[in-house]
DNA sequence: TATTGTTATACTCTATAACTATA
DNA sequence: TATAGTTATAGAGTATAACAATA
């Protein structure tokens, strides 16, 4: 491992993360439910886990502009999975929350997820998943507290 | 932690680890270089780690599309960051590398890498940068041997 | 016929800028 | 004026299907 940055082993290990994130990333927008891609799925796993909240709160959670958020909340109103109000002392402010359907769906999507990744995972040691959930975590960490 | 399905401990680890990833992989798209996008930087690297290599080979390594390839070469090429010939013996076959050009821009990428990530690596401890170093490591296993 | 790569087309995700509605 | 959210537009990244060139 060469040494010539100020920092070399963060940036080294930068560098590596990425190339590990961008690929597995692109996967998993490949996988799963046909229907509901990688991103609306965490989306809507934010809305269940927060509750009820503003699209300016889901924007803040989901580290997206607000524009983004306006397409998500369309999207997971099309597909049943959320419903929108008003809110009925601030006419600006749209709230959201899980559907009956949408929380169904995700009960039936975390049965599935025996799938593509859960497979992959399975073949490596106690050990290595040990490594993983603790990294799992520290990527959220990661990407808190920004911009 | 809940024990219900078949394989808990991995299904679990999945949605937290689909979750982690998908949003890191989303803030580095809008970090680093402006002219190069992660994707490309990917890309790059790894045709300066293979050598020389043709279209197909770069598709097998990125793990995307052939028609995919043709855009990711289409922009290295536009930036001047790598040389596409002829194969001599077999025309069907486009090789690709890196150019001067290509090989300075990665190293001064490199001297560059102490930014976002690096910088929030630099806020975790030692063991957890360890934890990270050996997931990255996992992270790009997970996604070999791939369809 | 089979293989390598390109073109045509379409979808997802994201952004910024400009706008509407409400406060 | 300020804030919440939407619309318009654009760009990156990806795919499948159909094609061209070569083997």
């Amino acid at each position: 491992m060469m040494l010539v940055t100020a920092s070399p082993a963060t940036a080294d290990l930068a560098s590596q993360l990425r190339i590990g994130v961008t690929r597995l990333a692109r996967r998993l927008r490949l996988e799963g439910d046909a229907s509901v891609t990688p991103t609306l799925l965490v989306a809507l796993a934010t809305i269940e886990r927060h509750g009820p909240m503003t699209a300016g709160e889901l924007a803040a959670h989901e580290q997206v502009r607000k524009p983004t958020v306006t397409r998500l909340i369309g999207a997971l109103l099309e597909r049943g999975m959320i419903e929108r109000t008003s809110d009925p002392l601030d006419g600006r402010v749209t709230w959201v929350q899980l559907s009956p359907e949408g929380r169904r769906f995700l009960q039936r999507v975390r049965r599935r997820k025996d799938e593509y990744l859960s497979g992959r995972l399975r073949r490596l040691t106690p050990g290595e998943l040990d490594t993983l959930e603790r990294a799992s975590a520290l990527l959220e960490r990661l990407t808190e507290d920004d911009r």
